[in-house]
DNA sequence: GTCTATAACACGATAGAC
DNA sequence: GTCTATCGTGTTATAGAC
């Protein structure tokens, strides 16, 4: 009895300090929503969300891990969104170009708050760098939803290439995310255009690779792709 | 002769001008070299040069400011790096791979320093994003010893394409030194390795383009290239 | 126009009490 | 787990000297 006591004195402690993680973290993202990163600060989002700055700082270790948990929400979002189109869409073309379309929905509202984001992302010694070791399950995830994408494709490609496939469109995804965060055209319909005749024409580049002369090319850069991994 | 005089003053006063403004930048240089861009203060820098912190804004509108004048400096120092190199050498393969060569040895004592230029450099709000128009005069400059690249050697690919390849290497380029950004291996040895690959592979890539199949998916991503321009 | 000296402000982050 | 107080730093402001 006293020891189910104790265990449940426990839980609703740990389940307190959950529901104040959440708290803060759902205010810290409104408000870079509505401000913008640069211009919500700590103080800000303590207030907003009742508690005091160094239980924000208790919680999340700095500014950019708030930023992180965003980064770690959207996929887990962006991964739900496409499941259903996974499921039905046997085509290549349109199951990686409404891969792609849908990121670009599940980003949209924080298309702002975003350069921020990948300004953060590109330091190297930042644990936000999609090379980083910590983000490692995050980019894990990420490319797995590109392993479905050729899995359940009719994709027909030579088997070591297919083998390196999910990584090499995970990172096209990530030349496409580059390209957007820099894109202000209207309703980012550059990067519409982008996505729509760029998978295409990697369809294109992948049937070649059944002709002979190109076979070698395709030898060399996977080769060249083992060479450099770490 | 008062007009004379005049001049002279304004003249002296400007040179004086001049020679304050390289101080401070070649202290912030040093100081960035030394213990990183973070950990050194403006107050530092000022103080290193002997100069007031107001003076040190007076030159540089912010600690920002200091490191794109870097940039210049690193793409002053690699365009004549480049020369002997692009007067002398023919063949496309060696050019290309030099100038990347060259490259990573103007940057390398800046290694670590480059993670966090390139950090600000991938905010699409900073002027000292590759993609933004202040730092076009930059970016144009670093095209054209791409431009170059080409000219200059006995490489033979369609008219159309020609055109684009100057644009097309200097994204390499930007790719190669992402990739060295990250790198951590002794003495960059992976991105030697990547640079040593990867030039032969586009050179033969570059070849392909004769084959009437592959034809037509250059054609594709030139008009790719061309709808998602600005 | 160039420069100094100093104070002040805002913000990210931390220390230490409770 | 939570708070208040405080620190260090980028940046700005003020008020003037040469």
């Amino acid at each position: 009895m006293e020891v189910t006591t104790l265990t449940d004195v426990t839980d609703s402690a740990t389940a307190k300090g959950e529901q104040t993680r959440e708290l803060i973290l759902s205010t810290a993202l409104r408000l870079f929503r509505e401000q913008g990163y640069g211009k919500t600060t700590m103080r800000a989002i303590a207030t907003e969300a009742g508690v005091s700055v160094g239980n924000a700082y208790y919680y999340y270790g700095s500014k950019d891990h708030l930023m992180q948990a965003y980064y770690d929400l959207l996929q887990d979002q962006h991964r739900s969104a496409v499941e259903e189109l996974l499921a039905s869409e046997k085509a290549f073309v349109p199951r990686m170009t409404g891969v792609l379309r849908t990121w670009l929905e599940v980003a949209a509202p924080y298309h702002e708050f975003a350069g921020t984001f990948f300004k953060t992302a590109a330091d190297p010694k930042s644990p936000l760098s999609p090379f980083s070791d910590e983000s490692r399950p995050a980019r894990d995830a990420a490319v797995e939803i590109f392993r479905r994408v050729v899995e359940g494709s009719d994709l027909k490609v030579p088997a070591d290439l297919r083998a390196e496939l999910p990584e090499l469109l995970w990172l096209l995804q990530m030349g496409v995310v580059l390209f957007w965060v820099h894109d202000s055209s209207e309703d980012v319909r550059r990067t519409r255009t982008l996505i729509n005749r760029a998978v295409p024409l990697v369809d294109r580049l992948l049937r070649l690779t059944r002709i002979p002369g190109v076979r070698g090319v395709v030898t060399d850069l996977l080769g060249l792709i083992h060479s450099i991994k770490p």
